[in-house]
DNA sequence: TTTGACCTTGTAGTGTACTTTAGGGTTTAT
DNA sequence: ATAAACCCTAAAGTACACTACAAGGTCAAA
């Protein structure tokens, strides 16, 4: 029989060696034993294991996050709602995310608009308009008012 | 008249005192000159300034691509289209960001549609449809398929 | 037997954008 | 005069998730 050595769960899970040590020294998986010459011997659950912390990475959790999500699948008094309710929290954080995202967007492409492209910097409308403008509750800029920025460029720099 | 020294920009600005020395340290706001006393003495268009590296940080803009803005704004020989291209390539990037998300949200809705939430988390069909599943071409998790991940949860694990 | 592929440890470096700390000097108000 | 409030520097710390490096030990094949 062939160990199961660092280099060969790393390959199987598509890790490099050097996060599945990391994930061991982070505590996403358990230390394994090891042969008489000190090198890591790992059953082959650790896959399994390895390729949970992938996908879960993959789908925005962080480390901690997983670690949480680990401890929860190995104690026999955790419940799946458990689990559900972790998940839906993220779903909660991911739609989030989309919503800011979609609101930088939106001001972007206002900003966007308001510039013809034609000219020096000099006057530029986008610049202006980053040099005025205003925040919203969260810390996301919003522009004054696109036409104004539009005016404002037409103006040298005024500030008072 | 009241020199603007660090403290009433950073005020003026919104941003804390140690955040100006580090944006001066980073290049994106000139080296004031100094007090006898080697205070830092600022003209007033540093307050737009700043402003505008907090407006653009806020939209998503890195430090590094704020830099590039603002050399562009002041260097005489750039041209509008150099700045709306840049504000085009952020919106390009922001969109790309909210469709991860998208489909990572579409992902982690299906993963909560196919646990009911009953019972202890042996046999959960989140934890094992992340043991399982494959990885789409931006690195992405994708459950092979809910149903399965089910039906998987009736056996005990299985890796070959 | 010797080369190369593999394994070990611990520590330091990466990138982003700050924030904190330590240990001072200066200015202003009372 | 003295205390509070402000300013200075340089260096280290923070969070996140690795990644790289140095300096060595072990194992399998030619």
């Amino acid at each position: 029989m062939k160990p199961l050595t660092i280099g060969k769960v790393a390959k199987a899970a598509d890790l490099g060696i050097e996060t599945v040590r990391f994930y061991e020294k982070e505590g996403l998986i358990d230390p394994p034993k090891r042969t008489s010459a000190n090198y890591r011997i790992y059953p082959e659950q650790v896959v399994a294991r390895l390729r949970f912390i992938k996908h879960a990475k993959s789908l925005g959790f962080t480390l901690k996050e997983i670690r949480e999500l680990l401890s929860l699948s190995q104690n026999p008094q955790a419940q799946k709602s458990d689990v559900k309710a972790q998940l839906e929290a993220k779903i909660i954080d991911i739609r989030k995310k989309i919503s800011h995202l979609q609101k930088i967007q939106s001001i972007l492409e206002t900003l966007d608009d308001c510039c013809d492209g034609q000219g020096p910097t000099e006057e530029c409308p986008i610049i202006k308009a980053l040099e005025g403008g205003h925040e919203t509750a969260d810390g996301t800029f919003c522009p004054d008012d696109c036409s104004s920025a539009q005016k404002a460029s037409d103006k040298t720099t005024t500030v008072e």
